[in-house]
DNA sequence: AAGGTGTGCAACCGCAAGGCA
DNA sequence: GTGCCTTGCGGTTGCACACCT
């Protein structure tokens, strides 16, 4: 007997989310909390599957989660955590709160995987990348037919570009020493006000990237477990949350009415139905 | 300006894990 | 112990937008 489907999928909507089915969703779990999610669509008037709706709250609707690119020491962790734990984005997210698994391996495949590799290291192994004349020779003694079939050959496939590119790119793996991961350091063009304001040991240009400082980094974390926090602001006080989305005028109103949602992060729904916090 | 190509990200899919009867 | 059900996870896809020629 084969396995049963997640849900019916005749008749099921698919793609983008529109702001409606958003609002409906978000509606349905203030009213009724995180419950059931094959029974959410049904309730919650969605032509969607249970999962599609678990996946567009957990990684876009959720009060906590954060949006937009990831700060430097986000990805300083994400890169350590990648080291110690592979391809476990789930686990990485763990360790970023606001941060979705989702996000982070989108993150690690369309930016941190080319930065690595514009510095020489294997985003896989986080090893130094051979030189490209020894890749190619590994490459064809492996496989001779089909040398050009491997992750690495964006980088160091030379025999086929221009070796002028490589200096294009700033970048040529002979000067490139053997370090550990955690030997990295990432410069930061741009830091972020709360990475200079809150730690003074990073005031310089780089941070010195290793695990130990990585959870030596109290000041960048907010001082909220999100997973309480979210107990909380589901489980004890909807009415609070459903006035931040109701009312034109949300942060004023919430805080003056109820006090205590200042600790939270502040859900303000626009005109749109886009959330802000 | 138009078409082609590259990039980033939201969403989907299939599988595995865990809970429960 | 077994099978079913739900949830969670990681890989992959496809669309929209940006950039290039």
């Amino acid at each position: 007997m084969g396995r049963q489907p997640c849900c019916d999928k005749v008749g099921l909507k698919k793609g983008p989310w529109t702001a409606e089915e958003d609002r409906k969703l978000i509606n349905f779990i203030i009213t009724n909390g995180q419950c059931c999610w094959r029974a959410v669509p049904k309730l919650a008037g969605l032509l969607r599957c249970g999962k599609s709706c678990r996946l567009r709250w957990t990684n876009y609707l959720r009060p906590d989660v954060k949006r937009g690119l990831l700060s430097e020491y986000e990805e300083k962790m994400v890169i350590d955590l990648h080291a110690q734990l592979g391809n476990r984005w789930s686990k990485i997210a763990s360790h970023l709160p606001g941060r979705t698994d989702n996000e982070i391996k989108n993150h690690w495949n369309t930016h941190v995987k080319k930065k690595l590799r514009k510095m020489g290291i294997d985003p896989l192994t986080h090893k130094p990348l051979p030189p490209p004349e020894e890749a190619n020779k590994v490459e064809e003694v492996i496989n001779p037919a089909d040398s050009a079939n491997n992750e690495g050959k964006e980088i160091v496939d030379g025999s086929k570009s221009d070796p002028t590119e490589i200096v294009n790119n700033d970048f040529c793996v002979d000067e490139i020493p053997v370090i550990e991961p955690h030997e990295i350091l990432l410069s930061c063009d741009e830091p972020t006000p709360s990475s200079s304001s809150s730690s003074s040991s990073s005031s310089s240009s780089s941070l010195s990237y290793s695990p130990t400082n990585v959870l030596e980094e109290p000041h960048f974390l907010p001082s909220f477990d999100s997973e309480i926090m979210m107990d909380s602001m589901w489980s004890d006080d909807f009415s609070g949350l459903e006035l931040l989305i109701n009312d034109c005028d949300q942060r004023d109103y919430a805080t003056s009415f109820e006090p205590s949602l200042l600790q939270y992060p502040v859900m303000v729904m626009d005109e749109d139905y886009s959330l802000n916090f």
